[in-house]
DNA sequence: GAAAAAAAAGGACATATGTCCTTTTTCCCA
DNA sequence: TGGGAAAAAGGACATATGTCCTTTTTTTTC
């Protein structure tokens, strides 16, 4: 992760983003940006970490890796996300890592800089208090999802959530699977086993493999088996 | 639940928690207490709650339940617990139930009252910050745990949390199994398995049935199959 | 204390998923 | 544009876990 001097890049970004309604100025002129490339750490299992991180532009992955060498994807987070509230209230060392997935501009704050001008700001803490609040509603939900569901229902609502967001194409039932590895990941299982799923998806005609995508051909089915749960 | 209008044990109980360092007298006296009963519910899925509910003796169950009819244990929680954190912040529906398992003593405080008196209080808004990270840390914590590993190591693991905490009896390697089959949901697996993992482990001479109760035999093997994860 | 009821244990079989390979397809660059 | 590398698909088999019963043990009740 490369730091980036442009100042005016860094105020454009920042006033662009909700921070100012939570920083005063002297706080934003404090920031400091960094450019990320796809698959840069921003930081792992067992780090200490002194800053939030604020991601202003690309895209990231956390996911926490276990003793017994497996990995397991957590989520995705777009801007604007935030890194570092749970050390910075719990003040426990990192327990995910977070990879950047596209080349994204991240802006940070000092730890020992909130603690002296935020710790009594109400509007940061409830700030943070938001996004906790909504990493935690997704975190239950996913719990959940993973452990009662079998990996047809978990797809179902992977592409239903995926396919919701992806606003751009007119047919919007086509998903580019450039990684279904990282799907399977992201899904606790793994990519033989989803290959397995999607393989009886299209032997149903509810879904179509096309060259590197997949095309719904089946909605209907596809909300039934999600049976409503969304990956959020 | 029924509502005792005991102000002196109000007073008696409010005092030995940690609520007077959060709010002021006014506020505690119009707090209201609770006394629920094993099998109560405190809320349940889909409910909107206008109070935030302090749990100062008793225990608590969480669990959260599926459209395919399955339920899930999430956790345990003893005093001094929160339930409405997450809810009030976020202003969105109850989604998992809540159920004593004891004879518990609750207090309330509305909603509007905290908007209006504590939005910007920053012990207050600390205190649950606080409460939800933790939250949040052992949800995470979990998660994996039961995604990745089979049931075997995660009983291992919840024979350890148990017995650490059990902290009465001076041979403390023995577990009161009243109610298998709730340690099946907390684990997110069926009473059937479950048993078959302890017929396995009592195999092995890790551990040893014993009319009602579990005997660790061998806790350096238990704490092997734990692998230093721990239910928190 | 014995019969009935409840809880626990376990047998048999089915399904979901993992692991390890091999085959097929796609992609990329000299 | 052809060959080789990388990615995707899939075959075969093992393991983890679920479901449905039946048997055994414990508890309760009269």
């Amino acid at each position: 992760m490369k730091e980036l001097h442009d100042r005016t890049l860094l105020h454009t970004l920042v006033q662009n983003s909700p921070l100012p309604t939570i920083f005063d100025d002297a706080t934003l002129h404090e920031m400091r940006l960094y450019q990320a490339e796809k698959g840069d750490l921003l930081c792992s299992k067992g780090d200490q970490l002194h800053y939030m991180y604020f991601i202003l532009k690309g895209k990231i992955k956390i996911f926490t890796t276990l003793p017994n060498g497996k990995s397991l994807l957590l989520r995705f987070n777009n801007p604007l996300a935030i890194i570092g509230d749970v050390e910075y209230v719990t003040q426990c060392e990192v327990r995910n890592t977070v990879e950047f997935v596209h080349r994204s501009l991240v802006v940070s704050l000092p730890f020992k800089l909130l603690q002296e001008r935020y710790q009594n700001h109400p509007p940061f803490l409830q700030f943070i208090l938001q996004k906790i609040s909504h990493k935690l509603h997704t975190s239950s939900n996913s719990t959940s999802l993973n452990l009662l569901y079998p990996v047809e229902n978990r797809f179902a609502s992977y592409l239903l959530s995926t396919l919701s967001t992806d606003t751009g194409s007119p047919s919007s039932e086509e998903l580019k699977t450039a990684k279904l590895t990282e799907v399977a990941e992201l899904l606790g299982t793994s990519y033989r086993h989803l290959n397995r799923v999607i393989r009886n998806l299209c032997a149903a005609s509810v879904i179509e493999r096309k060259k590197s995508a997949l095309i719904i051909k089946d909605r209907e089915k596809i909300s039934e088996l999600a049976s409503g749960n969304i990956y959020e």
